[in-house]
RNA sequence: GGCGAGUUGGCGGAGUGGUUACGCAGCGGAUUGCAAAUCCGUGUACACCGGUUCGAUUCCGGUACUCGCCUCCA
C-alpha cells in the first residue's frame, strides 16, 4: 500500500496519512451555503477533494473511505435572498442544492458519501451547544448563546494567531452582549420569517460554526482523519470548530489532518463583481466549455498556490485534452502510472500527475493515459464528442452534402470553389480536416446552426 | 498593523545539491492543391544580495516584488 503524505495546516507541514481506522478513512469538507449558483471559486475545493476522495479510494478501497461534505441551508444571505424575491426558504435552497448538484456533476466531481443539510440536524447541534455550557464553555446572553473563547486556551493554534492579534486586527463593532470581543455565537433569536426552531434559550437558529462541528460528529464520529476546506475559513471557521469540538469532547482529537486549498483568481485578479470577473460554473460550460477543461485548469495548479484562470490556460488545456481523447478513444484503462499515484500521494500533486500523464501520452500508452485520466476524474474525455452529437441529423445531413460539393470541386481542380465551401463552414463553427480516408469534421462552441440553414 | 503563500525559459508548470523536465505558443521540416489536423526536429530558465559547500536554481539568512486571509463575499 502506498503512503499517503498531506500537508497539515495545523503542524505546517506534510505528514503521512495514519487512518485512525483503515477499514473506515474519514474526510470531512465545508461545502457550499445554497442561495445561489457555484461561481468558480467554489468549484476549487470541490475538485480538490474529489481527487483527494479518489486517491483515499483507490488506495483503500472505496467502501472504506466515507466522505462527508455538508450543505449549508440556514443562514443570513438565504434569507435575505428569501426577502428580496419573496419566494420560501425552502424553494430557494432546494433549488440551489440541484443546480449544484448539476454542476458539480458537469466538472466530474463523485457525490459525497453523505451530503447532511443543516437544517436536518438542529438537534445534534442544540445538544451541543447544552454540553458546551454544561462544560463552561459557552454563556447565554439576551437570547444568543456565545461560546467563550477565553475558556478554550488553544484558539488560534490553528491559523497562528493569538487572541490579542486578533483583536487588535478586528475592525468591526462588538456585539454588547460578548463577554470577550472573540466570542462568537452558536445560538441567536429568530423573529419573523426568519427560520427557527424552538430550544432551551428560546426560538432561534444555529449560528454557522456550529453545524459543521455537529455534523462532522454525528456522521464520523469525534475524531475523524482529514478536514477540508478553503484557506479563507481557516480562521474563523475552522478555529471556531475546533474549540467547539475540543471542548465539547475533550479526549478526542477532532481532524487528525486539516487541508485547506488557495483561492481563485481571474486574470491575476481576485474575482468579484465589482471588477466584471465574476461568472458561475454554470455560465462557463453553458459558454460550451466542457467540465472536462474547467477540470483540467483547476488540477494544473497544485491546491496550495493560488490559482489563476486565464482564457489562455482554457485554450490550452482545450487543445491538450484533445489530443489525449484521441489517444483514448475506444480503450480501456489499464494500470494507473506510477508516477501519477507517486505525484498524488505526495500532497495530492495534481501538476506533477499531469505531467505523468505527458510522459504517458508521449509513449502512447492509451491504457495508462485512459486510467490516469481516471484517477483525477477526467474519465473517458467523451464529453468532448457531445458537441458532435447536439448536431441535428438534419444539419449533418446539409454539412455532407457541403463536404461533398467540396470534394467534388476539388477533383476537378476548382480549389477557389473548394476553399470557398471550407470558409462557409468554419464560419458556422464546423472545421473540416483531410484525412487519407476521406474529409471529416468536428463542430466547436462557435457552432451556429443558423449559419448553416443559410447557406442552403 | 497581524498572519500566510509565492517569485523557474514568450506563457503554463514539474523537479533536483553537480546530468534534457514536460506542455502550449513560436521556429524549421514532412505531409497537403493551399490550409487545418497529424508526425519529426528545435528551448539550458530558475527574482535580488549574502552565507554554507569542491559545487546551489535546489539548503540557510536577508531584500524586493506579487498575491491572499484577518470584514458579508470561498
Amino acid at each position: 500500500m502506498i503512503d499517503i503524505h498531506l500537508h497539515n495546516t495545523a503542524t505546517r507541514r506534510k505528514e503521512r496519512l495514519e487512518p485512525l481506522d483503515p477499514g473506515n478513512v474519514r474526510m470531512y469538507v465545508c461545502g457550499p451555503t445554497v442561495y445561489d449558483r457555484a461561481h468558480l471559486g467554489n468549484a476549487r475545493p470541490v475538485l480538490v477533494f474529489d481527487v483527494l476522495y479518489r486517491l483515499l479510494a483507490h488506495v483503500y478501497g472505496a467502501e472504506h473511505v466515507t466522505y462527508v461534505r455538508n450543505i449549508t441551508d440556514v443562514d443570513d444571505k438565504i434569507n435575505a435572498r428569501a426577502a428580496e424575491t419573496g419566494r420560501p426558504i425552502r424553494q430557494i435552497t432546494d433549488e440551489t442544492v440541484g443546480w449544484y448538484h448539476e454542476d458539480m456533476d458537469a466538472l466530474g466531481a463523485l457525490r459525497p458519501t453523505h451530503e447532511p443539510r443543516a437544517t436536518d440536524w438542529i438537534g445534534a447541534m442544540k445538544d451541543m451547544i447544552v454540553t458546551l455550557i454544561a462544560r463552561g464553555h459557552a454563556y447565554e446572553a439576551e437570547g444568543h448563546v456565545l461560546f467563550s473563547v477565553d475558556s478554550y486556551r488553544d484558539y488560534g493554534a490553528l491559523s497562528g494567531r493569538s487572541v490579542e492579534d486578533m483583536i487588535a486586527g478586528a475592525r468591526v463593532e462588538v456585539a454588547p452582549y460578548k463577554r470577550d470581543p472573540m466570542d462568537f455565537v452558536l445560538w441567536k433569536p429568530s423573529e419573523g420569517d426568519q427560520p427557527g426552531w424552538d430550544s432551551p434559550w428560546g426560538y432561534g437558529r444555529p449560528g454557522w460554526h456550529i453545524e459543521c462541528s455537529a455534523m462532522s460528529r454525528e456522521l464520523l464520529g469525534e475524531s475523524f482523519d482529514i478536514h477540508g476546506g478553503g484557506i479563507d475559513l481557516a480562521f474563523p471557521h475552522h478555529e471556531n470548530e475546533i474549540a467547539q469540538s475540543k471542548c465539547a469532547h475533550p479526549e478526542s482529537g477532532f481532524a487528525s489532518i486539516w487541508m485547506h486549498n488557495e483561492m481563485l483568481q481571474v486574470e491575476g485578479k481576485k474575482m468579484s463583481k465589482s471588477l466584471g470577473n465574476f461568472f458561475t460554473v454554470r455560465d462557463l460550460l453553458d459558454q460550451g466549455v466542457p467540465g472536462e477543461v474547467i477540470r483540467f485548469v483547476m488540477l494544473s495548479t497544485h491546491y496550495r498556490k493560488p490559482m489563476d484562470w486565464t482564457e489562455k490556460k482554457r485554450e490550452e488545456a482545450k487543445t491538450v485534452l484533445d489530443r489525449w481523447a484521441a489517444l483514448v478513444k475506444g480503450v480501456k484503462p489499464g494500470a494507473v502510472p506510477g508516477g501519477v499515484l507517486a505525484a498524488l500521494a505526495d500532497d495530492l500533486n495534481t501538476a506533477g500527475a499531469i505531467a505523468a500523464l505527458h510522459e504517458a501520452a508521449r509513449t502512447s500508452d492509451g491504457p495508462g493515459l485512459r486510467a490516469g485520466l481516471d484517477m483525477l476524474g477526467l474519465g473517458d474525455l467523451s464529453g468532448f464528442e457531445v458537441l458532435k452529437e447536439m448536431v441535428s441529423l438534419e444539419d449533418d445531413r446539409r454539412i455532407g452534402a457541403l463536404l461533398e460539393e467540396r470534394q467534388s470541386a476539388r477533383e476537378s481542380r476548382d480549389f477557389a470553389r473548394a476553399d470557398a465551401i471550407r470558409d462557409l463552414l468554419a464560419d458556422a463553427g464546423v472545421t473540416i480536416k483531410d484525412g487519407s480516408a476521406g474529409a471529416t469534421w468536428e463542430t466547436g462552441p462557435d457552432f451556429d446552426p443558423r449559419k448553416l440553414e443559410a447557406l442552403e
